[in-house]
DNA sequence: ACAATAACTGAACAGATGTTCAGAAAAAAG
DNA sequence: CTTTTTTCTGAACATCTGTTCAGTTATTGT
């Protein structure tokens, strides 16, 4: 056997990545073998390497996809005047974001020490520009003598920390909704950081 | 070659949950080889099984000592009469510990999807109790006023999920001392539960 | 219709994996 | 000193690892 019917590259490459990403998610980047992906996908282990370099790459290019899916989504809400309102919008847009990629945020933090060194070295960048964006507002809002906040870095990220706590928890058939979850944790935000 | 000299089973033993705690945090539970704890601690292989029947049940001892440890720790704690103090009290407590034994902490948290089914029941059993704890507080809180809090057991999560980022960035050169990280995070933890 | 190309197979590579165990050496017990 | 017990070695096991590549087939272009 050789080529199989109905085989095509822009259907196999986004098929690789899915199931390399739940995955790894599922079981670790170690723990996952590149024939159980090559299996999940219905392909033998050798025809993943039409569309990775190598196991390493592949990893590298899921983290650093979401992580530049993330930044976009962030930049592309709108603005808001008060630091009050840009923390709130960030809020809400943090926890649904996380929430709807569950796989992607598990392995953007998880598998940080699989990643070879100038790798690491471009995810981190990554994340630190993201965080400095929430740094800004918390700032501004100091500025703006709304927030009372000693240390701007920490209270960062502690934010983040907490809001990505959601992801340990959350289940869409829960007790919740997606509103209640997105307000109780902006309660808390909230008075964590106002003056 | 068989028994080396001065090989005594009360130093072996610890010393390979020394290697296996630090390279299981370091590289990942599944990227570590029974080989390589042996060769940190200057044995064969072989030798390790006089100390764990397998590679499984040396993580789940790990991470079931750490959870029972901080269990005890926290317990051991003198419990203040007023909610407000009791939360505090645990937040300094929480931060201390955690900060005392970073890599227990890591793989306690990351190689849950490493064990096996019951293994990983009994390990979250453990993390209920210790949350549950900290809701208490929190309930108690409530009732006399002092807190304001739409949901206690989202909120014990948010706190704790909080806190435990200190671990991803706290280095003990770095710029702040243990009692301001502790002084920070008590002030905005207490924000944000306080009615 | 044929040629060119893209997509994939299947076997092979050298090495690593967790675990077992007979035997050897050191230490402890008598 | 002799025996027993504890602790460890070194080899072996079957299986799995990431990766390469010649060859084969389906699809696309002419």
């Amino acid at each position: 056997m050789a080529r199989t019917q109905g085989s095509h590259s822009d259907i196999t490459g986004p098929r690789i990545r899915e199931a390399a990403l739940r995955l790894f998610a599922q079981h670790g980047y170690a723990a996952v073998s590149m024939r159980q992906i090559a299996k999940e996908v219905g392909v033998q282990a050798g025809a993943l390497y039409n569309y990775t370099p190598d196991k390493q790459s592949l990893l590298f290019s899921l983290m650093s996809s979401h992580m530049e899916e993330l930044q976009a989504a962030w930049d592309s809400v709108p603005r808001a005047a008060y630091a009050m309102d840009r923390l709130r919008a960030f809020t809400g847009f943090h926890i649904r974001f996380h929430l709807e990629r569950p796989d992607a945020v598990f392995i953007a933090y998880m598998e940080l020490r699989n990643l070879t060194e100038e790798n690491f070295t471009v995810i981190e960048s990554l994340r630190r520009v993201y965080e400095n964006g929430v740094e800004g507002i918390l700032k501004e809002g100091v500025e703006q003598g709304v927030f009372s906040i000693p240390d701007t870095k920490i209270a960062t990220l502690a934010v983040i920390a907490m809001l990505n706590g959601v992801n340990t928890w959350y289940r869409s058939e829960g007790r919740l909704s997606l509103d209640e979850v997105e307000r109780v944790y902006w309660g808390m935000v909230q008075k964590a950081v106002s003056a």
